[in-house]
DNA sequence: TGAACTATACAACAATTATTGAAATATAAA
DNA sequence: TTTATATTTCAATAATTGTTGTATAGTTCA
């Protein structure tokens, strides 16, 4: 997980319909819902909906499979694994026992410099 | 969390220089660092690294308090880690053996239907 | 008090993202 | 093959977000 993957993930999670369209993709995994059924779940123009996708396809989000005519999307937990994983690391770096048990998150890191480091992507 | 401190969140983390600079913060939490170390840190005009701590610390995932004449800005750690928390749950809704551990995740929920609840906020 | 310093507010503008309806593409079914 | 269905693409526009320089407000210290 970079810097720009991670970016853009939150990104993609960064508005309330994206938002509403993960959760019910979420609760609909493994199955998965197709782009008609997310646009009438959520109450939405079918082209709105679609740009939202996209946008979430494009980050890894969510993926998609053609059905027939239809377009079934899925919560790609995977990924939202790794960024949960990612941000777990970032918020320890440091001083972990701000954040976790003490012996779960002193693997994590142990300095708290002003590093030249601080500047990479 | 409610959703829209979600999304709000996601927003703060969603730019690249927001990025860089909670990860500034958390590598000298608990100290935090001025708005002017910030700057220079990542070679930023002050207008806008105040632009972007404005908005992350007005969803709270940065504090600041004054110290003189300086602004000090820290990483709230804690909104961090109920961000995660929130996550988590979003992630493991519906089918958690995607997401983690069973024994661990079976906690969450149970049902995979297509709810009206779907559509709340 | 007055000069130097820190940071934000403001204003102007640039760039990106969001929304919508109409048209196009592609599949399915009659 | 014609018609219906599902979804996306496109174009137009609206709305929001990002960037920069200058001005302002507040703090420190001689």
């Amino acid at each position: 997980m970079d810097k720009q993957l991670a970016t853009t993930l939150f990104e993609s999670l960064a508005s309330g319909i994206r938002l509403d369209i993960f959760r019910l993709l979420v609760k609909h995994a493994p199955t998965g819902l197709v782009a008609g059924e997310i646009s009438t779940a959520l109450a939405l123009p079918a082209t709105n909906v679609s740009f939202h996708l996209r946008a979430m396809t494009y980050s890894g989000l969510i993926n998609v499979t053609q059905e027939g005519r239809y377009q079934r999307y899925r919560a790609n937990l995977t990924v939202m694994q790794s960024l949960i994983d990612y941000m777990t690391s970032e918020c320890c770096t440091g001083r972990p026992e701000h954040c976790f048990d003490t012996e779960i998150a002193a693997v994590c890191c142990d300095d708290n410099k002003f590093l030249s480091s601080d500047l990479e992507a």
